[in-house]
DNA sequence: TGTACATCAGTGAACGCGCGTTCACTGATGTAC
DNA sequence: TGTACATCAGTGAACGCGCGTTCACTGATGTAC
């Protein structure tokens, strides 16, 4: 009696086509944005048939599924554990988080774009599939915290803890997805990731320091 | 001899259509975004055939270019002219700008949306557009007087002046596109104008006042 | 005023095309004996 | 080891559909005389 056949193909050493496809789905999203994108321009950045995506993917929902469970996720986990560090002041905390933030965008270029147009935008293609699986404990937890700090009178008491959070990351994720624009504009070109750290910090920490003319 | 017969029909009472589409057109590109607007979507809202759209704008492209001529560029004109008068001091500017940037982000609720999307994303359809049209008058001009207050020593001397125009956008244009999240996240429905007006000036003007607990 | 006609705003049906998806098929790779 | 065959990764052609665009046409509105 014959041992059973196991199933499956053991070894190969071709590329993985769906590793590739996985990027070129991703590099597509970023540049096209996720609804404008079609299988078949992602067939075409991994020089493959739409059928290919299929094959591995099934549809192009799955195939969205698989890009934020396999690229996004992981990503954003690797933000969620950075901050879950406890530290021992605001100041650490603050000086934590914004380097992180720049850190994160610096390296993976395209999380700012696909952030602020899939995520903030109204009818973007991620802000549905992807608000319910992440926690919103972060931005709470950081909100609590600077609530706290302000009624122990360490913090400005003119500031709203919740848009405290807000301005957090507007001032990191927009100085990232539009640094494109305002390098162009300014021609900016000497302004690298420590450069943007202690600008933000500065800000942050002691704001403008504005005086009267003499 | 009979007098030249003068061209197109003088008066009618039904409603402007054109109109009508043009409203319809901003809708369907704030809702779907502009690359994933089609015509019969645009058509569908405004309840009418598609041809109508071909009969007044010709094509596609000539409806994103009379929806970017005749909505978008008057409104930011509408921010130009608010920044162009002058002020007396530095403080003056920066109350000015916070102001201006949430009460027209408050008047035309899709404009931020509008801006995230399509001219902070790379493949944006408006970033090619708009920018040959927007004069980079305002952010240079911001920038150079930023930098002349540091010179005489009432500016922060840590910031960038160049990095604190790109902050002020960035504070005002992410907390209204992003306004829809953070309502969510913290169920911060009390949070109107004027607070977000005076959280952001607080954070402006002196920062977090971080202080070490006792 | 009546009549003939030009022009108007807008429609309905159709065009070629690229889309997402399906499926029978192929040659290479592995397994059973 | 050789041979028969199962399974693998992937293809090519086709499907129905919605897309942007075109165009002959329509009834209402206005004008000339």
């Amino acid at each position: 009696m014959p041992s059973p056949r196991r199933p499956g193909r053991p070894e190969r050493d071709a590329p993985d086509q769906r590793l590739a496809l996985l990027q070129a789905a991703l590099d597509a999203f970023v540049a096209e944005g996720i609804a404008a994108s079609t299988l078949r321009s992602v067939a075409r950045r991994a020089g493959v048939t739409p059928a290919l995506l299929h094959y591995y993917f099934g549809d192009k929902e799955r195939l969205i599924e698989a890009v934020i469970g396999e690229r996004l996720m992981p990503v954003l986990q690797e933000l969620g554990t950075g901050l879950a560090v406890p530290v021992q002041d605001e100041r650490a905390l603050l000086r934590g988080f914004v380097q992180a933030a720049f850190g994160l965008f610096e390296r993976h270029p395209w999380l700012a774009t696909l952030w602020v147009r899939e995520v903030l935008s109204e009818g973007g293609a991620l802000r549905e599939r992807l608000m319910p699986r992440l926690a919103p404990a972060i931005p709470l937890a950081l909100a609590q915290r600077f609530a706290a700090a302000q009624r122990g009178g360490r913090l400005n008491p003119d500031l709203d803890p919740r848009l405290l959070v807000v301005s957090l990351i507007g001032l990191t994720l927009f100085a990232s997805a539009a640094a494109p624009v305002w390098r162009g504009v300014f021609g900016a070109t000497d302004v690298d990731r420590a450069a943007l750290v202690e600008h933000t910090l500065a800000l942050l920490e002691r704001g403008l320091e504005l005086r009267h003319a003499d």
